[in-house]
DNA sequence: GTGAAAGCGCTAACAC
DNA sequence: GTGTTAGCGCTTTCAC
């Protein structure tokens, strides 16, 4: 059995309240009996049962941080803004949805029965008109993926602006032949069609046309990206540049371009998206869009806990700076 | 103000005893009243406050694992095995301790204050009597990195023996210039240790001579790497194998190779350690020892829930089998 | 400055 | 099969 208030209290020779009160600092106490009870409280090695203390105080001092998987450096640098910005305030609890809506939920369930204050999620499965009945009754927010037509508090990137401003800089360069690779419709993502969109911008507002054999679509990983080297890079009329929307595909396009004699960047520039820790270490280093990681973590936190303080909720999207890092694979 | 089991008795008009049993199923309910009582809980949409619940059961069904940080494929891995055993059995929930001493055990504060029942740590800055003190109160379990001198429940691979084996296999290639590239001793960690006491036993055991020189100290990013390279591999007679104890390490090693024209693996072999997905992404792909993270996790989990179960809590060194995986940076 | 007591939402023992 | 009630550990009025 653990030790309880009851125990300090009859051992300190106070009643509960008295130790509740030194506890938490929440009334005066004279120094003598604060003395005793800390004394005690040491003693008896007893450290407060927070079910109690929340159950009362209906609150926890937790925020829930629902990533897709948990080994992503994106999400890493994410949750560490979270943490900074929270500190002492609130502790950061973590777990994977693993990209299923049943996950998901179950988890978000963690708000409707009391176990966190707040949610953030950083990309979901969950349709618009669910999160947002959720998101009307409790502190959540979006974190560097939208979900199309939610109002629900969203921190992220404009993905559209930056696929544009790549594509711009394509073009800029010389570069007519640009191929588009990413995810097929079984998982798209709201930043993904976001940026085609960017992408198709730009080539119509810079009156090139649109090829659809340049638009691959398959899935975002390392594997996707070689065969999308092998197969666009062996068409008659191959591209020039491509824009990959993940760092991973970037990074299997180079490789697949290795595989069949095709050099980067001097037979085609490769651009992609997040600017994650591999960047740095693939030869040649990528270029890529980088997501201000950190400081979104650090921002929605701190919306998040404003609106937890003031109980006043807040909606709708803020865009933050992204950045273009100029690496090896594509001199833009 | 939420929704409470009061006011489901109250709008299906039975006690909230009878709520309670429909929701936990924990005694016969008439199907009428059950389909009542569910019709009025749909209705209402409620959701049970799991503090009450929690406080008043004593227990909470959440695991926390504590990482150093969330970004690491090895932890993801593990995380994903834990996960899978502990299924609809008990939330899993990931916090980082950023290797930090003071933050881990305000971590591993969530055991005492009753936030969560059991704990996992991956790697940790905790030393062996504080550990043991509340691993003898709580169920916690270490899995991949010990503690030295820690009886704490530990699931690992066998360190030592797998550096000694790749040591050996280096040898037997007919490699006797054998180089080691670690931490220093401000970050050392059990793992590092054994790894060092493996590569140094092997070459004890085939007679070959120590050589201080090529025992490389200092951090385990791929930054380190490279300096590691650049540093071993412009000695007057440099080694012809590398066994280091991350492939970050390795991976950067093979990049410091690259900037001063040393040929991997013709030049020299490189061997890395954990398997993360960097290795099969990296030109030349690494050859690397695995540890079996999805299933460490798992029985990590398995034998948590055993002793939450029974009441049993189980100490000791549980060792699982690595795998040494060949690929193109070394062919041992 | 301190204590008594109510009550947060829930489950389970007991009675019927 | 169902209701009444005690109590999990804590905070917070309200008295004094």
């Amino acid at each position: 059995m653990s030790v309880t208030i009851k125990d300090v209290a009859r051992e300190a020779g106070v009643s509960v309240a008295t130790v509740s009160r030194v506890l938490n600092g929440s009334a005066a106490v004279s120094e003598d009996t604060a003395e005793n009870v800390h004394e005690v409280i040491a003693r008896l090695g007893y450290s407060p049962n927070f079910l109690g203390r929340n159950l009362r105080k209906r609150e926890t001092r937790n925020i829930l941080v629902i990533v897709p998987y948990i080994g992503h450096s994106l999400y890493s640098d994410i949750i560490k803004g979270i943490q900074d910005e929270a500190s002492n305030e609130y502790d950061i609890l973590v777990a994977a949805g693993y990209s299923t809506r049943d996950t998901e939920l179950r988890l978000l369930g963690m708000l409707t029965n009391h176990t966190v204050d707040a949610a953030v999620m950083l990309g979901t499965r969950v349709d618009a008109q669910t999160l947002d009945a959720l998101a009307d009754r409790y502190n959540i927010a979006l974190c560097s993926e939208s979900i199309e037509g939610s109002h629900a508090l969203t921190i992220m990137i404009d993905n559209k602006k930056a696929a544009y401003e790549v594509v711009n800089r394509f073009i800029a360069a010389g570069k007519t032949r640009i191929a588009f690779v990413t995810t097929d419709e079984t998982i798209i993502a709201p930043s993904s069609t976001d940026r085609l969109a960017g992408y198709l911008s730009s080539l119509t507002d810079n009156h090139i046309k649109v090829r659809e054999e340049y638009i691959f679509k398959r899935n975002y990983d390392y594997t996707c990206g070689i065969q999308a080297a092998h197969e666009l890079m062996r068409q008659s009329d191959p591209p020039e540049a491509v824009l990959c929307i993940s760092d991973l595909l970037a990074a299997g396009f180079i490789k697949g371009c290795n595989d069949i004699g095709v050099k980067v960047p001097k037979d085609v520039q490769v651009c992609g998206f997040d600017n994650i820790s591999l960047c740095e270490m693939f030869t040649p280093m990528i270029t890529t869009v980088s997501q201000p990681a950190y400081r979104m973590g650090r921002t929605t936190a701190r919306r998040l806990i404003d609106s937890l303080k003031t109980g006043m909720r807040s909606y709708g999207t803020e865009y933050l700076e992204y950045g273009i890092i100029v690496r090896e694979s594509a001199s833009i």
